[in-house]
DNA sequence: TACCCGGAAGCCCT
DNA sequence: TAGGGCTTCCGGGT
């Protein structure tokens, strides 16, 4: 059973536009332990040694960890080996951007650098809150900095920095405490920086036993997960969900509350349980199954579109059901209830404000010559996913998947009701690194999109059955 | 009027 | 610098 942590104060919304619930832009634990004197926003927290780090950082590695590239990262670590006369770091352990690498739970970062992992933790955590401290301080600037140039002028200059990034599981147990959660809900509300998604770099959860774990019980359930998790609007449902919840995160693990739940502010949560909400869950239930670890995936640092509707579809609270929800888990049917307003949570994760259903459709008509997507005729913002995510991670250039639809002239089908679940088929196996994943209580095994299943009499078309579990009770 | 479609051009990122 | 993945705009159809 997850804890309710107490409730949070409202959160402004001031002149800006509505928030996402977005979790805190700060470590938890860090408030936990410098919580005296740092009662309100703009005060500064106590001095703490951690926080000069900052100033002795090498001036090439901008005051945002968040923002740095890879081989920032390197650098940081150099660094903190020095100054911190820890053991050598194996830098193949970090092969990761400074977004995926505050991901990284304590945990994480003791695994990749035994003896230094809560050094390298915390200094982490004093630099992104730094780094969120300085930018509330600025004029209001809606964009999360993401360069070394921490407030970009231009809106369209790079996508927002999540704010849950420093979110992790381990640190997020502090929200426990009622304290520190009213204070991290006066700094998210403070917050100018605006973000759906965590967009882990896949890389950054490799070499986690623990994210392996979870992300084998949990991988399923982007697309196949069982009945239960249909809808969301049964609450035994999501009672099914909170069990695999409790089953596959270790103990204690967090949770905590938003007091806001919808950017359009059209609907609250359904229920008090929907508020819960973990981020690591959330990393753990879908980046890795939408950023597979192989490091030549292109790194979009951010979702994509299909892996944004993925991920709100399936978020184990349910919380955008307001918004987009499924109809038919099974067959990948989904009808976008709020078109507006999930164009503007899209609009917000690109931090493309001006983005309207429009737009965002055109996106989605763009996915139909790629067999990604197809819209349900006859029902009025209802698509269908036409692949799963299991075998959308493994394409590693969606182009390709383009050329080979012109190659196949059955494939110019997408808006046939005749066929609504027949694509071409595309050769992508599965990584090898996933199919020897032992102990896979959920086996990720193809479905009906396999190979093995098509008809030997054509090979090119496939059925797309996308769940391997029973059939759920919809909505 | 809203939704839907797809071409075209351009932007931003890797 | 090229390519991918959109974003933006648009005209047209339902």
């Amino acid at each position: 059973m997850k804890l309710v942590p107490g409730p949070l104060p409202p959160i402004p919304t001031g002149a800006t536009m509505d928030r996402l619930p977005l979790p805190m832009p700060f470590s938890p634990d860090l408030l936990w332990r410098y919580p005296l004197g740092f009662s309100s926003i703009g005060q500064q927290p106590p001095s703490s040694p951690l926080l000069d780090y900052k100033s002795q950082l090498p001036t090439s590695l901008a005051s945002d960890p968040r923002v740095w590239s890879r081989d920032d990262v390197i650098t940081f670590l150099r660094w903190a080996e020095r100054e911190f006369d820890i053991q050598p770091i194996d830098m193949d352990m970090f092969q990761m951007n400074g977004k995926a690498m505050c991901l990284l739970t304590r945990t994480d970062l003791g695994e990749r650098a035994p003896g230094s992992g809560d050094v390298l933790y915390n200094v982490l955590q004093i630099l992104v809150r730094e780094a969120n401290n300085l930018q509330r301080m600025l004029p209001s600037s809606p964009v999360t900095p993401t360069s070394r140039h921490p407030y970009p002028i231009s809106p369209h200059s790079h996508p927002p920095t999540p704010n849950w990034n420093v979110l992790t599981q381990s640190n997020a147990e502090s929200f426990q405490n009622p304290h520190t959660a009213t204070l991290a809900a006066q700094l998210l509300a403070h917050s100018n920086s605006v973000t759906l998604s965590p967009a882990p770099s896949m890389d950054s959860q490799n070499g986690s036993p623990q994210h392996s774990d979870n992300h084998q019980s949990f991988s399923h359930t982007a697309f196949s997960t069982t009945g239960s998790n249909g809808s969301g609007s049964n609450p035994s449902d999501s009672d099914e969900e909170e069990k695999k919840w409790n089953q596959a995160s270790p103990p204690n693990t967090p949770t905590f509350s938003f007091s806001n739940h919808s950017i359009s502010s059209s609907a609250p949560p359904r229920s008090p349980k929907e508020t819960n909400f973990s981020p690591d869950s959330y990393i753990r239930n879908f980046g890795r199954d939408f950023f597979p670890s192989d490091s030549t995936e292109p790194n979009t640092n951010g979702r994509l579109l299909w892996d944004f509707l993925q991920q709100l579809l399936n978020d184990p609270a349910q919380r955008y059901t307001n918004h987009i929800a499924w109809k038919n888990r099974e067959t990948g049917v989904f009808k976008i209830v709020d078109p507006a307003g999930l164009a503007k949570l899209w609009g917000i994760q690109k931090n493309h404000l001006s983005m309207n259903y429009d737009k965002m459709s055109r996106a989605l008509r763009y996915y139909y010559r790629v067999n990604i997507l197809r819209k349900v005729q006859g029902e009025r913002h209802c698509y269908q996913f036409l692949r799963n995510p299991t075998e959308l991670k493994n394409i590693k250039n969606i182009s390709l998947l383009r050329q080979q639809m012109t190659m196949s002239p059955t494939s110019k089908t997408p808006s046939s009701q005749t066929a609504p679940q027949i694509v071409p088929q595309i050769s992508i196996k599965p990584e090898p690194t996933e199919s020897q994943e032992p102990n896979m209580e959920y086996d990720d095994k193809p479905t009906d999109l396999s190979m093995e299943k098509t008809n030997s009499s054509s090979s090119r078309h496939v059925n797309i059955v996308c769940s391997p579990d029973p059939p759920i009770q919809q909505n």
